[in-house]
RNA sequence: GCCCGCGUGGUGGAAUGGUAGACACAGGAGACUUAAAAUCUCCAGACCGAAAGGUCGUACCGGUUCGAGUCCGGUCGCGGGUACCA
């Protein structure tokens, strides 16, 4: 009897899977269509065992789709724009081109043996110049139709470099190369009007019935809709044109708390009155110092400094309030100037604390009093509140009432008016390097901003520079510093001018990649009969790292693309469905080179001992347990050795198991082999029942049951996306099979079923087994099989009797025994009679079919 | 800081508010073998007990319920996102 030998059949198969072209997407027949996506990775050079996991998820969906009677769209392709091809550039030579297409090769080289279901005629990297052509296309016509504007926005600057750094290159304040304190610089630059849409994309979330409450929380929260007033503070002897301080508040109720005005280090205002004040300039240049990110300025201990200048309270004008600039106060933010209510805030307690600003409740609980000279009192906005200090509304009422009552009495009463205002800020899209889709637009001294003709798209990134491959050694932009690239006709007059140079972030480039697949070949961004055809995406799977801002930008940019004529109208919501896979984690291990900075070490360089890891020559690393993968922090693990030593079914098998999709999982290795045993185990118990000649026996309807069992259940857990369920039921009903005395027949029967259930996870080995056991085709394209409803139901149950909630014994009986009797027997029943000890049971609780609780 | 998750045996994990620990890994015992590998059978949360059986147990504290891993409130720890990592 041959031995399980993925070596060779795996190949067999595949090959066999090309000749049939079994997973070209076909628009064929009248099936219907199903549309899934995994998305696409970073070609980050090797495939990772996350990417395995990923795909392998999607998989196991296309091929149950297809099996089940689906033309199935299931592309593959590279997200393959971005700063790590340009860091490689810099870090050993070469060039982002070279190093992305060669990446793309090798991770090709190794997803292929994989054995996944997928169209590979219609792959493509966003780096493809056909790819980015059509980009720009889509760009002009998003600037056409007012979806795209330029205004000045804050960069992190490094000044030794003299070039701009992404976040992820700031470290502790500096630039990562030169170690320079990093400054925020303003740029003028491009942004999508994504904050135009903000109503629609939170409203329509409500819609998407098939994503993750998590991910829909977690977008709804970003874009931020809040109700709340604007209104003005008239200032006293303030520079020209600054007599009054526009603020916007979510708590007008506690404005009778106000005790100071705070206004943003880049509000009109503070940068005024830094021309006659140095200690203001000088603690306006402290300001921006600080980081561009959200949670460095959240965490910055918070700062004021005061103008000396005060506004008049919009109810008391003899109330005068101080004016400060303050650190914590977004300009992007409301209207970039706040008025603090220390009792009911912790932030403007904290500030008020330290600046000696008085403190003043404008509500206490209903019952007793708080202290808030000592903490701010906060209560949810739905509790109800004793107004001490009341603008409107009732004296007892909650938050809610109170800021509702307090908008209509400013309206009424010419203070304010309330309005809605979005969290979310238009989404900046201009970057200053070189390895991204150049933004098709030319600068003319005679007419300004000037979009480029489409007829001379694409515009190409120059490969060369004076002859040379492009030197990325140099810190900048090579396309602000390239001789030639620039030099172009202005398209409106025709006069010399010059191409932008920067490049549009990358998540543009994956915010519409799922739409190009549908006609990846296309002239123009999409071809709207196959966009109709197969949008939207059946299922999205991908991380949940992406939960907001991927799906956001994609989101809006379908709505664009419908706008701009590129999609069909059904298309705004392009994700039917979105499964959010867990990371697969492991360890970081770092230590402290020379310069201070963090060296990470990967996981083959480190030996644990104790729970401690050591390098070879004795030095201690840090170890930062359960990261994300990443490729910075080398601490990414490489299924390849897996799929040398025991094949791909054994990586794909073992990538689905023992795990919940959903969840994160700490990579370790030690389960492959079982997973590898298990298999050729399956293997050996179809090979001896191809092998047997039994006839029928007694045994056949208990398994005939099992497999229809095994059906339903396998197909749930596929359909629910519990991976680990339906192996852990494949594993049960191989076990049954082994187990089982029944007839070749039945046994014949069991096996194919099982080789079905199967073939989504392990392909290659299934479509041996059919053949091994007299299987017709390719399974693959053999119908799933259906479960017998009649073979699942049971004659009997067993219930567990409890006594006060916990187990004393347990009882069976036919299924469909009546309450009543049931509660006979359980009466009846020893534990029960025991603990009764003579005594009325005080409750019985009978749940038919699952439990009995005796109250005593 | 803020938003969103997660926390169950030695390990990965299972469990529509209804027998906690399915299925598997690592481990132990045995069979087969000259031996090993492979394979097969069985055991296995902790504690007490010879056993029958009992007590405890799902990060921690409290609540709702006949019954809570599951629902609610709070605490701690870990992870993701935080708008230029992708």
């Amino acid at each position: 009897m041959s031995r399980y030998d993925p070596a060779s059949i795996e190949p067999k198969w595949q090959a066999a899977w090309e000749d049939a072209q079994t997973f070209k997407a076909s628009r064929e027949g009248d099936k219907p269509k199903y549309y899934v996506l995994e998305m696409f990775p970073y070609p980050s050079g090797r495939i990772h065992i996350g990417h395995v996991r990923n795909y392998t998820m999607g998989d196991v969906i296309a091929r149950y789709k297809l099996a089940t009677g689906h033309n199935v769209l299931h592309p593959m392709g590279f997200d393959a724009f971005g700063m790590p091809a340009e860091n490689a550039a810099m870090a050993s030579g070469g060039h982002p081109k070279d190093w992305t297409y060669n990446n793309i090769d090798t991770m090709v080289g190794q997803m292929k043996p994989l054995g996944f279901g997928l169209d590979w005629s219609r792959m493509f990297a966003t780096c493809d110049v056909e790819y980015y052509g059509q980009q720009q296309a889509l760009f002009l016509d998003f600037l056409e139709k007012g979806l795209v504007y330029r205004k000045n926005a804050m960069v992190n600057w490094d000044p030794v470099d003299m070039t701009v750094l992404a976040n992820e290159q700031v470290i502790d304040g500096c630039g990562w190369r030169s170690g320079a304190p990093v400054e925020r610089k303003e740029l003028t630059q491009w942004f999508f009007k994504i904050s135009d849409m903000s109503g629609e994309l939170l409203d329509a979330l409500d819609t998407l019935e098939n994503w993750p409450a998590k991910v829909k929380t977690m977008q709804a929260n970003w874009i931020g809709r809040s109700r709340g007033l604007q209104f003005a503070f008239s200032t006293i002897d303030a520079p020209d044109g600054f007599d009054r301080i526009e603020v916007y508040t979510t708590r007008p109720d506690t404005l009778m708390g106000a005790s100071f005005v705070g206004i943003s280090p880049d509000h009109p205002l503070a940068k005024q009155l830094e021309k006659d004040n140095a200690e203001l300039a000088a603690f306006a240049a402290e300001c921006r110092k600080m980081g561009t990110t959200e949670e460095e300025m959240e965490k910055a201990e918070k700062k004021g400094f005061d103008t000396g200048l005060r506004v008049r309270h919009p109810f008391d004008t003899a109330w005068e309030l101080p004016v400060y600039v303050a650190n914590f106060i977004l300009m992007d933010y409301g209207t970039g100037a706040i008025f603090g209510c220390p009792g009911h805030d912790q932030r403007d307690h904290d500030f008020a604390t330290k600046y000696g600003l008085p403190i003043v409740d404008t509500f206490m609980p209903v019952e007793g009093e708080h202290d808030i000279q000592a903490e701010p009192f906060v209560p949810a906005k739905t509790e109800k509140v004793r107004f001490t200090r009341l603008v409107a509304g009732a004296e007892i009422q909650t938050g809610e009432e109170a800021i509702d009552a307090t908008i209509d009495f400013c309206e009424a009463n010419g203070v304010g008016q309330g309005v809605t205002k979005f969290r979310l800020r238009d989404w900046g899209l201009s970057r200053q390097r070189y390895w991204g889709c150049p933004i098709p637009v030319v600068h003319c001294d005679t007419c300004g901003v000037v979009p480029e003709k489409k007829e001379n798209l694409p515009i190409q990134l120059p490969y060369d520079e004076a002859g040379k491959p492009i030197d990325f050694s140099i810190p900048g932009n090579p396309l602000d510093r390239h001789p030639t690239w620039r030099d172009c006709a202005c398209p409106s007059c025709g006069k010399p001018a010059q191409r932008e140079t920067d490049t549009m972030d990358t998540f543009v480039d994956s915010s519409w990649y799922f739409a190009r697949f549908t006609a990846p070949r296309a002239g123009t961004p999409t071809d709207m009969a196959d966009a109709d055809y197969w949008m939207n995406v059946d299922q999205y799977i991908g991380g949940i790292e992406h939960a907001i801002l991927h799906l956001l930008y994609s989101r809006f940019f379908a709505r664009g693309m419908i706008e701009t004529g590129h999609l069909p109208q059904k298309c705004a919501e392009p994700f039917n469905a979105l499964f959010t896979q867990g990371m697969v984690t492991h360890a970081i291990y770092k230590t402290t080179g020379a310069d201070g900075r963090p060296v990470y070490h990967y996981p083959e360089e480190v030996e644990l001992r104790d729970g401690k890891g050591f390098l070879k020559d004795g030095t201690e690393v840090t170890i930062v347990p359960s990261a994300k993968m990443s490729k910075s922090k080398n601490n990414v693990v490489d299924p390849m050795h897996i799929i040398a030593t025991y094949g791909a079914d054994t990586a794909r098998w073992f990538v689905l198991s023992d795990s919940p999709p959903e969840r994160d999982v700490e990579w370790t290795a030690s389960g492959a082999e079982a997973a590898s045993k298990h298999l050729a185990r399956v293997f050996r118990i179809a090979s001896e029942i191809a092998a047997s000649d039994v006839a029928p026996t007694k045994e056949d309807d208990a398994l005939l049951r099992e497999t229809h069992k095994a059906i339903h259940d396998v197909t749930m857990g596929v359909e629910s996306f519990g991976f680990n369920a339906s192996i852990a039921k494949l594993y049960a009903f191989t076990n049954a099979l082994h187990k089982s005395r029944a007839g070749t027949e039945a046994k014949t029967f069991a096996a194919k079923t099982l080789a079905q259930l199967m073939s989504p996870m392990t392909p290659h080995l299934s479509e041996e087994l059919w053949q091994l056991l007299g299987g017709e085709g390719l399974i693959a394209n053999a119908p799933w099989p259906v479960a017998d409803e009649a073979m699942l139901v049971e004659d009997s149950v067993t219930l567990p009797i409890q006594v006060n909630g916990k187990r004393r014994g347990e009882l069976t009986v036919p299924k469909d025994l009546p309450k009543y009797e049931v509660e006979k027997l359980v009466l009846a029943h020893e534990a029960v009679v025991k603990a009764l000890d003579g005594g009325q049971p005080k409750k019985l609780i009978v749940v038919p079919g699952r439990i009995v609780n005796v109250v005593v």
